[in-house]
RNA sequence: GGGCCGGUCGUCUAGCCUGGUUAGGACAUCUGCUUGACGUGCAGAAGGUCGCCGGUCCGAAUCCGGUCCGGCCCA
């Protein structure tokens, strides 16, 4: 046994503990190992922003204590680490640094540039997450830019295009102007903005009659379709069926009947143009209306919108405006704030195009994908809910085609004489089609020698929805299939539309089966005004600072501890100093145990028989096996922290030891014996209780191992030495009442002292303690000594008969009187 | 407008699924003490009609219905 230092420094031990691991190589998943069973972690490779926040802590924590308690249940854990790279948001960075934008440099410069600023981020965040102390098998790490990871993007779009997954078509998908792309519905925020709601004259045709009409957006007059009124409306319900001409561009469209117009709203009569919203998809689509498109991919008016083509739309809105007041047909305007959707990476109003994409057929998989949600263990499992919900909400197929640079090249090539698409094959990738031309010597249709590659790319979602598969080595190693589904898959509550959704969709596509067996949720970290904690709301504390001021064991209690898994978590700094004091205590009570164990040889076979108190504490720290090890198994981390931190607190530093101390200093009045059972006792107690707490504080729990027990245990780390095994023989109720009976006497007589404002060692002559019943006078007497060392009692008496004038302990039918 | 979640001492939170404990814990507050580990710690106190209304039940924080408020995600 080592002493260990006066002062509990947190950096030292966990900075010397997180390069130890790495050398013993102990998170090392062992490919060749098929004892063990294995144990999947579907780490989400996270963006690359530079920033590892507290919502990371959290999410990271979670699964690093399950990958952690695993590994000590025997499991072959398998953790890996990856960067998902690809991304929108780094294009604009990118822009913005170079001041260009992308399509004005090569490809390749700006390919080059992208990876250079993802390196650099990735460096900062990965930083955090070794401060963090998670047990990543680092040989593992990946980034989704790497060609060999890419090449498995395009591997599984070649195989869901045989399956008849993946088509193209002429879709409306939401655009964004500014990136001059197609962007995914979870793309897509939405803001409130300030708009206005314009009253425009439609006269109807053939009479001197006009029905008014209440727009958001009178820009789009030029591609009105149709205009139509609630079939309910008295007011208008005549007009059904009849001609309106359209002002501006005096084209004539039909009056039509929908259900789903509200006649409260504006006029109650609504214009459909192609497309100012997607309620105009909706009905485009119902009633089969033709479509004019008036936008070019930069959002300006093209050639439909007459004189205003080459406006942008805010011009256009403002000539037409002027227009319509100008021909005497615009009534009013009122102002109207309103939700709009709006770009996630630029925030630029996001507009509704019809344009050739790429598309997985997702929404045939939606029966499949409930099935197998709910099959999927959720940790909480109400979370099921919201993939479900989420997955039968859809209206549109998976657009998975972006109009980006910096992402997975979609493989594919046309014909240029006969348009014929060409789909790379399996064993071309990783394939530029941009860079490199199909390995054909000839079209297959019309047999010509020229090929257009396809200039599109990938949603970032194509690379990071295959992770489970990837994870477990698919598709180069055989044996993939032994490491999935993975056994888990951690989540935050906001991405479950998206992450968790799509990795189902896409695995189900492509393998039938479900990507992970349960998935774990967390919530959002608030600040510390109850809001969702964010750089814009002035609520946000940055991990590094909190890491670098209470250490990883600290904060990760407070992300175990902060509350139930699912729920949101508010970031509080007394929650992470809390979480230090109570390793200060652990270090204390460590080097106190090492002084109080001097003399003490686990491995020596000595005589000893356990004194109640010693079997009140084992079978105490028994039911906390149980306890933690259920809380573990439903990853209940705040259960779990919250039990070990209690019993470790008060039960066995503020009681058991302090009812022991006596004994230790003194054998000689108490027998040699005694004093071995109670170090005994001291000595198992305090393993359990490092055992139990090192999947959450890893790092001191190791440190005091390492002094204290590894000598005797032998395990290189207490990472990789076996969990507690609950043994039921050791719980014993009976035993447990005495010495709750016991502790309810000392805490009365501490009352007592308390009250009288005496010293809590201040001396007793006598304690007479009675009680009726001969069973409970037997238990008292059996521990007479340990009552009178700890509380410095000269003598006690226990009799037994009933008084009802000294102090009563309850629920016990017991009471007692002193005399100073 | 839709889905989901939440509303429990001053603050944060557990318990609710599987009704019955004195509703548990932390922070803050108050009162003592400082005992042979604890730049602290310990002992103790006070603080809650579990959002509101109704129902089921011998019994509801817990189950059911309604309602109000807040949050997240979405439209």
């Amino acid at each position: 046994m080592q002493p260990l230092p006066k002062k509990y420094k947190f950096d030292e031990i966990e900075r010397k503990w997180q390069q130890k691991w790495e050398e013993l190589g102990i998170y090392h998943f062992d490919w060749n190992d098929t004892t063990r069973p294995a144990f999947t972690v579907d780490t989400p490779p996270p963006y690359p922003s530079g920033n590892f926040h507290m919502g990371n802590i959290l999410n990271w924590t979670y699964f690093d204590i399950l990958a952690r308690y695993k590994r000590m249940r025997g499991f072959n854990v398998l953790f890996p680490q990856g960067w998902d790279c690809h991304g929108l948001s780094i294009e604009i960075q990118v822009e913005k640094e170079q001041k260009i934008r992308k399509r004005d440099v090569p490809p390749d410069q700006f390919r080059k540039w992208c990876e250079q600023l993802i390196e650099k981020y990735i460096a900062l965040m990965k930083a955090s997450i070794l401060k963090l102390g998670c047990s990543i098998d680092w040989t593992t790490e990946y980034r989704t830019m790497d060609p060999d990871y890419w090449r498995r993007t395009q591997l599984s779009f070649i195989l869901l295009h045989e399956k008849g997954f993946m088509y193209q078509g002429t879709h409306p998908v939401n655009w964004c102007p500014r990136c001059e792309t197609a962007i995914a519905d979870a793309e897509v925020d939405y803001e409130k903005r300030q708009g206005s709601l314009n009253y425009i004259r439609f006269p109807l045709e053939g009479t001197t009659e006009h029905l008014l009409i209440a727009t958001s957006r009178p820009e789009f007059i030029p591609a009105c379709v149709a205009v139509e009124v609630n079939p309910e409306d008295e007011r208008f319900n005549k007009y059904i069926g009849k001609n309106i001409v359209v002002p501006v561009v005096n084209r004539t469209v039909k009056i039509i009947a929908e259900e789903a117009v509200d006649p409260s709203f504006g006029t109650g009569v609504v214009m459909i143009c192609t497309y100012g919203d997607k309620e105009d998809v909706k009905t485009v689509m119902k009633h089969k209306l033709p479509v004019i498109r008036l936008l070019t991919d930069n959002g300006r008016i093209n050639e439909n919108g007459g004189k205003y083509a080459g406006l942008t739309i805010n011009q256009a809105r403002k000539a037409i405006v002027e227009d319509l007041e100008a021909a005497g047909l615009l009534e009013k305007v009122e102002p109207l704030s309103q939700e709009v959707g709006v770009c996630d990476r630029c925030k630029t109003h996001v507009e509704i195009l019809e344009h050739k994409q790429w598309f997985m057929k997702t929404r045939a998989l939606t029966d499949e994908v409930e099935k197998t949600a709910n099959e999927v263990v959720w940790y909480p499992d109400y979370m099921k809910t919201r993939l479900v919900d989420w997955a039968k909400s859809l209206d549109w197929d998976w657009v998975i085609s972006r109009q980006r640079v910096f992402a997975t090249p979609i493989p594919v090539w046309y014909c240029k004489s006969c348009g014929e698409l060409l789909l790379a094959e399996e064993e071309w990738v990783p394939v530029d089609p941009k860079l490199e031309n199909p390995r054909v010597d000839k079209c297959p249709k019309c047999g010509g020698r020229d090929f257009i590659p396809e200039r599109d790319v990938f949603d970032t979602w194509m690379d990071s929805s295959i992770t489970c598969a990837v994870h477990a080595g698919w598709p180069d190693r055989p044996d993939w299939k032994r490491l999935f589904p993975a056994d888990v898959h951690p989540s935050g509550i906001d991405i479950i539309r998206t992450w968790a959704y799509y990795l189902m969709v896409r695995h189900l596509a492509l393998f039938g089966e479900t990507p992970y067996k349960s998935c774990l949720i967390n919530g959002m970290v608030l600040g510390s005004d109850g809001r969702k904690m964010s750089k814009s709301l002035k609520n946000y504390v940055a991990a590094p600072e909190v890491l670098d001021k209470h250490g990883s064991d600290a904060t990760r209690q407070w992300a175990a501890g902060g509350g139930a898994t699912g729920s949101d978590i508010p970031f509080r700094w007394p929650d992470v100093e809390y979480g230090r004091r109570f390793l200060v205590k652990l270090w204390n009570v460590s080097k106190f145990a090492i002084n109080l164990l001097d003399g003490y040889k686990p491995s020596k076979k000595v005589e000893f028989e356990l004194q109640p108190l010693d079997k009140w504490i084992l079978s105490k720290a028994e039911k906390l096996t149980k306890k933690v090890t259920e809380a573990m198994e439903k990853c209940q981390f705040n259960v779990a922290v919250e039990e070990i931190r209690n019993f470790t607190w008060h039960l066995f530093c503020d009681y058991y030891i302090e009812a022991v101390k006596d004994k230790l200093y003194n054998p000689d009045s108490y027998g040699q014996a005694k004093k071995v059972a109670a170090q005994y006792t001291l000595y198992k107690v305090l393993h359990r209780v490092l055992q139990l707490l090192s999947p959450i504080t890893p790092h001191l729990t190791e440190e005091i191992y390492q002094s204290m027990f590894a000598e005797d245990k032998g395990f290189k780390s207490l990472q990789v030495s076996p969990w507690p095994k609950y043994n039921s023989e050791l719980e014993d109720e009976a035993v447990e009442n005495n010495g709750d009976l016991v502790m309810a006497i000392m805490s009365g007589v501490r009352q007592d002292k308390a009250e009288k404002q005496l010293p809590l060692n201040a001396p007793v002559k006598i304690l007479d303690v009675y009680s009726v019943n001969a069973e409970t006078a037997n238990v008292i007497n059996s521990v007479k000594e340990d009552i009178a060392g700890t509380l410095k009692i000269a003598e006690v008496r226990v009799h037994t008969e009933k008084r009802s004038d000294g102090r009563q302990i309850n629920p016990y039918d017991v009471s007692f009187q002193i005399e100073y």
